[in-house]
RNA sequence: CGGGGCGUGGUGUAAUGGUAGCACGAAUGCUUUGGGAGCAUUUAGCCCGAGUUCGAAUCUCGGCGCCCCGACCA
């Protein structure tokens, strides 16, 4: 991609109101753009980072047997009704609609009552069990107070799986297996996590669980033993900080925290509610045993900024950046601008000729087929040294390369990573090799 | 929903009752080019409504919006 064309510029200044470091970041980078509080357009950086995160889910999520689908936002109210739903709890926080008088729908928060009726069509035996569905979807609610950016919002991105199991010992084995999962994905996404003891929330007498991580812009506070033997959340920790950890004996820690994802054994609740019952080995109608996983995709990105970032701006783990390589061009002479070109041609095997459009990204591709490496190019002309690293350091891609009269001098570019200090020259001809 | 803070060009800000100004951005031209460059010209603004006043960005009331704290958060 060449920045000279890509539909988002970066802004000096930080909006004024934004006080999370998400928000301030993102904004600056043009990732995001703010339409009202807790609910933002993703703009092309900001969409490659959210694909980029939706597919590390989905890949995780086919590996663990997961089935993709995709539910309707617009929710009838008399599944609510059944579970209660409409009034207490999640419907609450629901946005609800009215069609004509008397006819309401809800926007979805959640889909549990959705996805259990359709379970209870389909599923009439224990040779259709065990199932697990999950969708990647808008989600809606109605937040009291949205805040933090992309942490808290009205309107966010959500992973929402679903596991149907025929005995209760199926069900315990899948829930560990999710729970590999999301240790997974959350690592893959450059998240260190703390698996979080929570409130039952009315699904469960014990707990449910969080994957929290550990930062100062979360809204959580979580009670832990740093070997990771132990932690609660503190709303409901019967320990505190400097307590002993049970296992371990070492003194608890206490700290601020992102709930990145959460997972909920939900027993028969839904199931009795939808009347979902199969026929087991034995003749006899038995109600399904559900589980339900979350992750939220939009937050995790805030999370991300949240953790990973220096006072120049963000610092994308390799996975998930929107780009792999930043490559930018000073001095506008014909010389290095025939080099840069040639190298963004070269990395970039597929990489578009100069067009009156962006384009898509190399993450995209064209035509199906994607990059030999994902190159956001900054050849613009009009800008000065000291403002392409600026912009490189606020959007945060991995790996930096820089073609100038200098590095051209010695037939190299030079090659810093975002992470490191480090500066190194390396030969145009070994780039490639480098690189990969 | 309670408490606090705040609404001035696209962004950041100044003017506190008397001509809305500055910087960045954007546009044109020239000069520049290793950390947000220079000169010239141009562009664009007082959240909405009511009130007080000769006169309101400024004071009062109401509304709307944003941020923060709390309550809430499957």
């Amino acid at each position: 991609m060449r920045q000279s064309q890509l539909f988002t510029k970066t802004q000096k200044e930080t909006p004024r109101d934004e006080k999370s470091v998400n928000a301030k970041l993102l904004l600056r980078g043009g990732f995001i753009h703010k339409e009202m509080a807790g609910v933002y357009t993703f703009l092309p950086l900001g969409f490659l980072v959210l694909r980029k995160i939706e597919n590390i889910i989905r890949e995780e999520m086919n590996r663990i047997g997961g089935q993709e689908i995709l539910m309707p936002v617009l929710q009838p109210k008399y599944l609510w009704q059944k579970t209660g739903r409409w009034k207490k709890g999640i419907g609450e926080v629901m946005y609800k609609t009215l069609d004509s008088p008397g006819k309401e729908f809800a926007l979805g928060p959640t889909h549990e009552e959705i996805l259990t009726n359709i379970i209870s069509k389909y599923v009439k035996s224990y040779l259709d069990l065990p199932l697990a569905i999950y969708q990647i979807q808008t989600k809606f609610r109605k937040e009291p107070r949205a805040r933090s950016g992309l942490l808290r919002g009205r309107e966010f991105g959500m992973k929402d799986l679903y596991s149907f199991h025929p005995t209760e010992q199926d069900f315990k084995n899948y829930y560990n297996l999710v729970k590999k999962s999301y240790f997974r994905i959350l690592k893959r996404c450059g998240l260190k996590t703390i698996f979080t003891e929570a409130s039952g929330a009315g699904f469960t007498e014990g707990f449910t669980h969080e994957f929290q991580v550990i930062s100062q812009g979360g809204e959580d506070t979580i009670v832990y033993c740093s070997s990771f033997h132990f932690s609660q959340n503190k709303e409901i920790s019967k320990s505190k900080k400097g307590d002993q950890c049970p296992v371990c004996k070492k003194i608890l820690k206490q700290s601020k925290s992102i709930e990145a994802g959460n997972i909920f054994p939900l027993g028969t609740k839904y199931s009795r509610a939808m009347r979902a019952f199969f026929i087991n080995k034995d003749g006899k109608k038995k109600l399904i045993i559900m589980g339900s996983y979350g992750i939220g995709i939009s937050r995790m990105m805030g999370a991300v900024v949240e953790v990973f970032h220096d006072e120049k701006g963000i610092i994308w783990p390799k996975e998930i950046a929107p780009f792999q390589i930043h490559l930018i061009e000073i001095e506008n002479t014909r010389e290095v601008k025939k080099a840069a070109e040639k190298l963004y041609q070269d990395l970039s095997s597929f990489a578009p000729r100069k067009r009156s459009y962006g384009g898509p990204t190399e993450a995209f591709g064209i035509g199906g087929q994607k990059a030999n490496f994902e190159v956001l190019y900054d050849d613009r002309i009009e800008k000065t040294a000291g403002e392409k690293f600026a912009d490189c350091d606020l959007i945060g891609i991995p790996t930096r390369l820089v073609v100038s009269e200098r590095t051209l001098a010695k037939n190299s570019v030079e090659i810093k990573k975002r992470r490191e200090k480090k500066i190194r020259l390396v030969k145009i001809n070994n780039i490639k090799q480098t690189l990969s």
